[in-house]
Order: structure tokens, then C-alpha cells, then sequence
DNA sequence: GGCATATAGTTGACATGTAAAGTATTTACA
DNA sequence: TGTAAATACTTTACATGTCAACTATATGCC
């Protein structure tokens, strides 16, 4: 898959309609090459990109989350949640605990397996991010974050 | 989906790791925010963004290809081919044809329908890479695509 | 108290991305 | 010629993204 879109780069044969066009594309296909990359990554510890997101996010708050907050949290929209939590709770990376309070709550917690492997992670992680971006300049890359953030921002939440 | 995207931004608590790690966070959002645009616009059209781009590829290619050339052009890995194809056959966009001299080869060809609806499609498109890239100067633009193409070129096609 | 409404999650249906294995042809070569 | 290896696809299995609809629980208001 990783070849073919370099292929399609070469055989790309029209110009582009606009500059517009050109940069998004650009985007996109730039977008997935670092993606793949980082679900190899996951893929030689068993987990899925989403998978690793939802581990770090529970690393991160440090207490248990209930599920649609999780869900806030990630790209993943509502019904997917479940099945990607039920995976992971099979795993035993993660508990569900139901809320005494009001139980409609679902409570999500990080079990010891999950930080240790988030943690075996982080090396890997860091490092796959300078391989792929590592030799841009300093202000190339806050250049690019730059251009990226103006893009997104008339994008709003939801408009 | 997108709300949540930009909570998420916000609730962000602690600084990135790695310039790196920030710039491919922020790629990787912004390209999921563009991405959502243009599903959603094909989806009106009862395309996916995969199903355009074949109609696409087709199109401009002006002739049949075997259904593996698209694979290849296309993010598609060989075996999603198949359904892709199979689903655009079903909605009448485009035919499989056998091929007499190679009888493992199948080409696939637009109809008349498919055409159609690709080219109604070119308008909105061009309009929508406007209105998501149009408020970045043409120095910006051109940046960016240095920037992308820098990125990408070190990854190569498959290594 | 008791019903309308809102909220938290789950389920089901469908398209896709991905890997591994299988089928049908064709080609190469002993 | 006849068999092994390559090629073009398809099938199967599983994770995800997405929408619509459903269940369970809680809240608000009369």
C-alpha cells in the first residue's frame, strides 16, 4: 500500500485544478503516510491506533473516565466506543466499573497491564516521531504549525 | 465527531513532547477536519470518498483499467478493492468487463451515469478546497506544499 | 406520585482498511 | 508437455468510523 502511493504520485498526469486542490491532497496523502507508520508501531504490540489513544488518554488523566468522555476525547464517534473498549477489556488493558451514583455511567479505568505497556511505548513512540519529522528545522516545523493551525481555525468545532 | 475534536484540543493539558510530536498531532487533526468536509459532501451524492476516487481515477484516465491498476492508484489495498468495486457496480457507476486475451484480468469502465455524476461533482469540489484553503495566501500554500513534500520525501515508497 | 424528556451507553447495519489464505489463469522452464 | 512459480483477483476475518434506533436510568415539572 505504502508503494502504490508513490506510484500514484508519478502518474499523477494533470496539473492540478488549484493550488487549493494541491495542498490538500498534499495533506492527506502526507497525513497517511505518517499514520501508517505509527500503526505498524502499535501493530507489533498488538494494539490499534485508536487502541493506544484511549490508553494514553486514561494514562494521562490518571483516574478512571467514563466512556462517552472518552469518546469526547478521541476521533472515535459514539457506538464505536463500545466495541473498542470491549476490546481492550479483554485485553485486560482496561475495566469497566459501573457508577453507584448514577448508573447510567460507565467508569473506565487503566489497569496495571495497560500503563506498562503505554509506558514500553512512549520510547518508540517519540523516537518514530523524530525519524519522520526529525529533519525538518525547528522553523520549518513551528512554520508548519503554524499554516496547520490557520487552516484549521475557521474550521471551528463543528460550522 | 468534529466537536469533539476541538474539546479535545482544549482539554489538552500537557505541553507535546517533541516539536515533532506536535507538528504530526496537528497534521494529523487537520487533515482528519478536511477530510470530514469532503465526506460529508460526497455523501449528499451517496459516494464515499473512496467510491469518488475511483470514479475519478477512471474518468481521467478516459479508458478501462484492470481492477488492480485502481488498486494502485488508490489508498485501497488489494483484497477492499473487490467490495469497492463491487458497490460502485451495483449503483451502475461503472462495469467489469473480462478480459479475452488475459482471462485473470478484469477492467473496469465508467458508465455514462458515473460520468455524470463525477463531473456534477467537480464544481462542489473545487469549491470546497476553496473554501477550506482559500483564506491561506498563495505564499502559504506553496510553503506548505515545500513543507508536506519534505516531510514525505524521506519515507519514500515503502521503506 | 407520575409522566415527558434528557442523558449514558449499547446494538445493528454498512463501508472501509488490513492481513492471510484461497482460486483461476498464465508463464517459465525443465 | 507438464509442472512449478507468478499473477490477478476474491474470500474471509477482524477493527474501525458512521448513522439510526433502542435500553436503562435520571431529572424536571405538573
Amino acid at each position: 500500500m505504502l508503494a502504490k502511493r508513490l506510484q500514484h504520485e508519478l502518474k499523477k498526469r494533470r496539473p492540478f485544478d488549484s493550488a487549493e486542490q494541491e495542498a490538500s491532497l498534499n495533506l492527506v496523502r502526507t497525513c497517511d503516510q505518517l499514520q501508517i507508520r505509527f500503526t505498524r508501531l502499535f501493530r507489533e504490540h498488538s494494539l490499534t491506533p485508536s487502541q493506544y489513544n484511549v490508553l494514553r488518554i486514561l494514562r494521562g488523566e490518571g483516574k478512571p473516565l467514563p466512556i462517552l468522555e472518552i469518546a469526547d476525547r478521541t476521533v472515535t464517534v459514539v457506538p464505536g466506543i463500545t466495541g473498542l473498549i470491549d476490546r481492550l477489556e479483554q485485553a485486560g488493558l482496561v475495566r469497566r466499573d459501573r457508577c453507584p451514583e448514577d448508573r447510567r455511567v460507565i467508569y473506565v479505568a487503566i489497569t496495571p497491564q495497560g500503563t506498562k505497556l503505554v509506558n514500553d511505548l512512549d520510547r518508540p513512540v517519540l523516537a518514530l516521531h523524530k525519524s519522520l519529522l526529525g529533519h525538518l528545522a525547528p522553523a520549518e516545523l513551528k512554520e508548519l504549525n503554524r499554516l496547520l493551525e490557520k487552516i484549521r481555525q475557521p474550521l471551528g468545532g463543528d460550522p
